[in-house]
DNA sequence: CGTCGGTCTTGACGGTGTAAAGATCCCGGT
DNA sequence: ACCGGGATCTTTACACCGTCAAGACCGACG
């Protein structure tokens, strides 16, 4: 079960048709990835891909679940460097802006309901998106308490953050706001 | 060209598949409405529709500006109304929310940036997407001096408002938030 | 009354997702 | 050593889709 090519079984087709669907996904929207085309591109018959993912869904929704790692590592990344919180609060949301930007039909992947469904995630996306709501709460926290406030809104506030970030990032990528008008925002709304 | 089906010719098609695809709109996500399946509630061939509309796109397109149209219209209702001006701008917030959690599809059509380009959009929504943005400007304005502040963070607060109701308004149509969490964090928002 | 142009239909083509059946190969038990 | 079972991959087939070309129909205008 290596990755050597036998002629016949190819050996690690289930990777090989990941691959070449994040690779078609960079061009194309989620809509426009076909089983068919990533099939070709893996130089496997049509009917390959069923027996890794049980259908499309199936298989977009396992280059999803590798989008969203790509996503939380980007975020964490930003959020992992030192300095004031609001900077921090500003880094994290400009991380979550520019992976829209740079791979927008990787972030629609991620968000869209009817290939990744939010309401019982898959076993290897659940942990991301834990992870990923404590770093935008514990975000926001330091930036509340640099601010001599206190915790009780920080629920309200943490939902209103992400719903700036995510709309700033959901406008760039579909084209509606020119990534420079980002940063802007962001430091406003930090105050 | 009245509105009688006389056999052969429809009389009034081009109405009959907008109404038609609209239905279709509100039960599945624009890419599953299907030019085919349109023509079939509509009671003519699978051909039919490229004579009003060049093609698929075209036909969602201009079922994207009537939605457009329904969007802003709400927005404008919920603007209308008196009070302070933070409740106005909440208002407005929740509105453009309520619109995409009652009709996603629809929303995500508005936004869809293949089927619905935010560059050269069609005559018909251009003055829309002008009187959405003078709506949005005025309502953060007002809300700024009332606030006994200058106006010279208009447009940053601005995107900044857009993108948090963006936002907000896309998680929920996407399921990630529930509705009840959105007045919160919008209220949390206006301080 | 004829014919002309716009409207709608029919039929065809290539592409898609999916299911069923067949071919091929690896692996474990004898 | 071999051979049989099961996993992997291919082939074939079907229904649906968007699109185009050709034809049928009808209203309107000469």
């Amino acid at each position: 079960m290596s990755r050597s090519s036998t002629g016949y079984h190819h050996g690690d087709l289930r990777r090989a048709l990941l691959e070449a669907g994040a690779a078609l996904l960079e061009e194309q929207a989620p809509a426009r990835v076909s089983l068919r085309e990533v099939a070709r591109r893996a130089g496997v018959s049509h009917a390959a891909p069923y027996h890794h993912f049980g259908d499309r869904g199936g298989l977009l929704k396992a280059i999803g679940d590798a989008c969203m790692g790509d996503f939380l590592a980007r975020q964490e990344d930003a959020a992992a460097a030192e300095g004031d919180p609001a900077d921090r609060l500003v880094a994290l949301g400009e991380a979550y802006v520019s992976f829209a930007a740079e791979r927008p039909h990787a972030f629609a992947l991620v968000f869209d309901p009817e290939l990744c469904p939010p309401q019982d995630p898959s076993p290897e996306r659940a942990p991301l998106i834990a992870r990923n709501e404590d770093l935008l709460a514990e975000c926001v926290a330091a930036w509340l308490t640099a601010r001599g406030r206190g915790l009780e809104d920080l629920e309200a506030l943490s939902t209103a953050f992400w719903g700036a970030v995510h709309g700033l990032a959901a406008l760039v990528g579909e084209g509606q706001l020119g990534r420079e008008q980002v940063a802007p925002a962001l430091r406003a709304l930090v105050r």
